[in-house]
DNA sequence: ACGGCTCTTACG
DNA sequence: TCGTAAGAG
């Protein structure tokens, strides 16, 4: 849902550019012969020739449609040439694309804040550029104004005829423009001169508008196209809005426009302006309401984020009707297939960009057949992510056996959790996010890690928690291993190491735990990670030698608690304090939980445990006042192995009490899980526009 | 029972 | 927090 951002300032330069069917001048790029040539790019679906993702304008002329099939474009259009979306591992492959458009980021990156809004679209807020032009190189004092400016569009200005570009030249550079206006102006020079870069360095044209704010560079973007760039004056707000039909206005495309329309006959965004703010409120709630009056004036405080790279990669597929995965063992193959796919990315990612993602998450979609509810939706599941292909898909799957096991309900699962009887998977899909960037340097890891204990001490979980996701938890938890060195070379081997390699000796060199469960606030974001010294500094892989038979056990456990809801319980307090046991771990209390250590591997050779009191300082030790807490945490972080399972009768209560109390009473929630929280529903607002139309 | 396949954001 | 839904392209 859309919210309202107060405006910050009302003079900012925003600019959206847009790739003009950017697959289809992919294609053209890497076949030149397609060049000029109606051309659409198909995704392979052999039914009726594919369905079409990108069309060229000179197919367009011919009416040709995206969401049309193959088969009807060569139907209007007998000259079209259809060329295919790359497929690996049985699904499209979008990655030439992907990497086409981190090439147009990079470019268009360069002149202020950049968001990459989507595969083939950013915005930029070119505010401080303007500004500078201005003061250096008025549009004013120019002598001579490039073609690609001159061609620009400006709303509001009557383009009639031949003396356009003479208009424009002059509103360009008029002296006694309001400020805005000459700010606009210099953004469309610097726009102008990025796209000609992107051109020059790409051959990729695109489009572009250029406004005070997203919402209407957006829209403006998409008003001259392809290859042409459009400029929103303050003046003209008034009057494109009142014109526009509701349904134009990015975040109105969909219900919400839908239930404008029907709820209070709004035709056009300008029709919004009649509905005070509270009464807009009472129809679709304060965040949404403000948003909605915000947006009828052309008003919106949303600000470009500075975002290079997406925040999450994913991997799926359907399976349309017939094609319905009905057994595990055919999941399994897909899944396998999709991990590839995924833990690919991960790896580039992680070469790439030095990023590493925390979460895994399974989506699928499922019917049944003959059950009472039968419109229940498959639920999606996640756990800490494991680096490697084999362990993301043992994540993956044991995601979806538990998500099974709850679309079935239990019943249904045990009887036929296994074979074709009644459900059917139609979509799959992988995900991974929460993807970080590695802290560089030993100082921002020992910070990293310090923060992370300083500011979430407590181990957040909650009984109700546990119980929901103790299955999801990994199966075999990583721990930490720290050696106080990092370097490019250091990395790339585990990075490039095939995938025995990786199986046996590298895991995720991360915290898994540390961040995710001490400490999401305080994540290193750029005010907090220190990008110093490329100084010598490990990531190591952190050893694992106790992750075979972890799946299975995992598995096993899952059966097993299907036999009773007492098992059930039963599993998810191990699962649950095993959890905890990791922090514990962390924290060097070493004689509060018993547990199953794992043989040593190589990597924990060096300073054993009992070091831990004294400060252990490593090399390149963080050393400075808070060491003792770092090096500590450190000693541990490297030598310990997290338990996979350990008793519960076996905590001490006075080592309990010896904790800081947030863990204290974490622990007891846990012990005696608490009543859930009274989640009170929100005053009722009138949500009629979620609701089915049917319904209303 | 779908156009496929991604991706982001907001909410509870 | 996780899981869901909407929305965009």
């Amino acid at each position: 849902m859309p919210v309202s951002r107060p405006e910050l300032s009302d003079s900012r330069v925003i600019a959206h550019v847009d790739m003009d069917c950017f697959y289809v001048q992919v294609e053209q790029r890497k076949q030149q012969s397609l060049r000029g040539q109606p051309t659409a790019v198909v995704q392979y679906n052999s039914w009726q020739g594919g369905g079409l993702i990108a069309v060229s304008y000179e197919a367009r002329k011919f009416g040709v449609k995206r969401s049309m099939r193959g088969d009807e474009a060569k139907k209007v259009c007998p000259e079209i040439h259809l060329v295919q979306v790359p497929v690996a591992r049985g699904k499209a492959d979008l990655n030439s694309y992907r990497n086409a458009g981190s090439e147009v980021v990079t470019i268009l990156s360069r002149r202020g804040r950049c968001e990459r809004a989507s595969i083939d679209e950013v915005y930029l807020d070119l505010t401080i550029a303007a500004e500078a032009m201005l003061v250096d190189n008025p549009p004013e004092c120019l002598e001579t104004i490039s073609e690609e400016v001159v061609k620009s569009h400006v709303l509001g200005l009557e383009e009639d005829g031949s003396n356009a570009r003479e208009k424009v030249g002059h509103w360009l550079t008029r002296s006694d423009a309001s400020r805005r206006d000459k700010l606009l102006a210099c953004g469309a020079f610097i726009v102008a001169e990025l796209r000609l870069q992107v051109l020059e360095e790409t051959e990729f044209t695109c489009s572009a508008g250029i406004a005070h704010n997203k919402m209407l560079a957006k829209l403006a973007s998409g008003m001259n196209k392809p290859a042409q760039q459009t400029v929103v004056p303050f003046s003209s707000i008034c009057k494109l809005l009142g014109m526009l039909p509701i349904k134009k206005m990015k975040q109105l495309g969909g219900k919400l426009g839908t239930s404008l329309q029907i709820d209070l006959g709004v035709k056009t965004v300008g029709d919004l302006l009649q509905f005070s703010e509270e009464k807009l409120q009472e129809y679709y709630g304060v965040n949404t309401g403000s948003w909605l009056w915000n947006t009828a004036r052309g008003i919106s405080g949303e600000e470009v984020k500075e975002r290079l790279l997406p925040n999450s990669h994913g991997s799926g597929k359907t399976f349309p009707g017939p094609r319905a995965l009905k057994t595990v063992p055919s999941v399994e193959k897909w899944l396998s297939e999709l991990c590839e796919e995924l833990s690919e990315r991960l790896q580039f990612d992680l070469e790439q960009n030095k990023r590493i993602a925390h979460t895994l998450t399974l989506h699928a979609h499922a019917y049944k057949s003959n059950d009472i509810d039968s419109f229940k939706k498959f639920p999606s599941k996640s756990c800490p992510l494991r680096y490697g292909t084999s362990k993301i898909k043992e994540d993956a799957l044991i995601l979806f056996q538990a998500g099974l096991r709850e679309y079935l309900g239990l019943y249904n699962f045990k009887i036929s959790g296994n074979q074709n009887s009644g459900w059917g998977i139609t979509g799959l899909s992988v995900s991974a996010s929460k993807i970080i960037a590695i802290p560089s340097g030993t100082r921002s890891i020992m910070n990293y890690f310090h923060n992370q204990q300083e500011t979430c001490p407590q181990v957040k979980l909650s009984s109700e928690k546990l119980i929901q996701d103790a299955p999801l938890l990994s199966p075999s938890e990583n721990c930490i291993e720290n050696g106080g060195h990092m370097t490019l070379q250091s990395i790339e081997p585990w990075i490039s190491c095939s995938e025995e390699d990786e199986e046996t000796k590298h895991s995720l060199p991360l915290d898994r735990q540390l961040d995710k469960e001490m400490c999401k606030e305080k994540l290193p974001d750029k005010e907090t990670s220190i990008c110093s010294s490329p100084d010598a500094e490990v990531y190591r892989g952190w050893e694992k030698d106790q992750t075979e038979s972890n799946g299975d056990y995992l598995t096993e456990k899952i059966r097993d608690s299907l036999e009773s809801e007492e098992g059930k319980r039963k599993l998810n307090k191990e699962k649950g304090m095993s959890t905890i046991s990791r922090y514990f771990q962390s924290q060097n209390s070493g004689d509060l939980l018993k547990v199953e250590h794992a043989s040593t591997s190589k990597l924990s050779e060096s300073p054993s445990l009992s070091d831990h009191q004294s400060e252990p300082p490593q090399e390149n030790s963080p050393a400075r006042g808070e060491s003792s807490v770092d090096a500590r945490l450190c000693s541990h972080i490297k030598l310990k192995r997290p338990a996979w399972s350990y008793d519960i009768d076996e905590i001490d209560q006075d080592v309990l009490n010896e904790l800081p109390k947030q863990i204290q009473e974490e622990v007891q929630a846990w012990l005696r899980p608490q009543k859930r929280p009274h989640t009170v529903k929100r005053d009722s607002g009138i949500a009629r526009y979620f609701l089915p139309a049917k319904n209303k």
